[in-house]
DNA sequence: CATAATTGATAGTAATACTATTATAATCGA
DNA sequence: TCGATTATAATAGTATTACTATCAATTATG
């Protein structure tokens, strides 16, 4: 089988993790042990020992946990963005478009063995737990400058295009885009941490669906459609 | 005029801020620093040196930083309930309850004279950046325990009490209405760091209008009312 | 094989998030 | 008003974090 390698923007990280041993390792145990710990409790030192190199050699590779974080999410939105548009090809029907990536953003990831180094399991909870953390800072501007959340903004734009195509006169089609991805993680934490917020049930392993539902009937009601 | 006083569940603090001149200004003068600052950047050294005091006098008062963020949110979020109690008194139509509500929740705040110590636009700035960061940690079962979010939840079930009486048989009112009340910050954050994420724009003052507009659109079409 | 690039080993720094101790000042009840 | 209690200030100290710097050892490359 084939293995792929996404195309992360250069100034995300120092040197490429994707291109070293070292690297990989960075990367697979970053995300096994922020997934475990959570990014507060997650440090370089901790991963040092862990992958059994040292901080300095971590630092050359990535400026800051917080860049690290911000790498993390950027795989993530760009490998999403990328299984959209594998599982959208060739359906010609922009609803069947919308349902079928609505799906991928609400459903439970299976790894996917095209990328053997990342467990995409692991990193779909570290996107519910931390992702917002990535850009709720005082220097999103300059993250933003440096490209770090292009991954987010394209998957929004193109969930927002299946909307315009389904109804061109909505106005809020970014909007009601980016709510719905946003309470594609947020509704989760909820049901697990704090279920009084929301009627979907961690407990009975039904969630995503539920989510998907929930999520499906506001856009499709909120279209018009 | 009268002045009031939130009760605030005491497990929050070690000593109520409210009952001192020390305390309440500790309260005052992180508002405007975690405002200005950041929380990342805002520390308990800097606030001692601002409000002439100690660190060890702060500590008194709270356990941490991270309790102190909680105490802040949980006095936004009581706040905003009683500012909706009081502005939907009577109001007889629950629509037009909902109407109010959502615009409660979505403007940008005046000062409420009643509180004179606390500067609610600041502190509602400070709910855009930084109230996901209460809970989004891996002690947020434990700080739930405590009753940290009891004002977060109990605000979102009223507001959902609103849809209900106006759709009694719509399945995800609470969901609706976490996912509002998130949106209802995120996109003032979206509109003023992330524009591509959102159509709202934050340049033209309008942003917190044209979220009202959005949000309510969205929750009545999604009810079906 | 020589050279350059990468990594490891080690050390060090300023800042953070606290805790502990003792002294001083303010308050409060008898 | 005195004495006791309590709150606050002053000071010091600790473990950890988030880095940076230096240099030696190793590995890859041409």
């Amino acid at each position: 089988m084939a293995t792929l390698r996404l195309q992360i923007n250069e100034r995300l990280f120092l040197r490429d993790p994707q291109e070293t041993a070292l690297g990989r390792k960075i990367i697979q145990s970053s995300i096994k042990m922020i997934d475990e710990l959570g990014l507060e409790g997650f440090t370089f030192k901790k991963l040092s020992a862990e992958i059994q190199s040292t901080e300095a050699s971590i630092y050359r590779y990535f400026e800051s946990k917080h860049k690290l974080l911000i790498y993390l999410m950027a795989w993530y939105w760009n490998w999403l963005e990328y299984q959209i548009d594998f599982a959208t090809n060739n359906l010609k029907d922009p609803k069947e478009r919308l349902e079928v990536a609505l799906k991928m953003i609400t459903e439970v990831n299976v790894n996917d063995d095209y990328f053997p180094d990342i467990d995409e399991t692991a990193l779909q909870r570290i996107v519910i737990y931390e992702s917002d953390k990535a850009y709720l800072t005082k220097h999103v501007d300059d993250d933003n400058k440096d490209g770090s959340f292009l991954g987010y903004k394209s998957l929004c734009e193109k969930v927002a295009s299946f909307l315009k195509e389904i109804n061109p006169e909505y106005k809020y089609a970014l909007a009601l885009t980016s709510t719905c991805l946003e309470a594609s993680h947020q509704q989760i934490f909820f049901s697990r941490h704090l279920p009084r917020l929301t009627e979907h049930q961690y407990t009975n392993g039904k969630v995503h669906e539920e989510n998907y539902s929930f999520l499906m009937d506001m856009i499709l009601k909120t279209l018009d459609a």
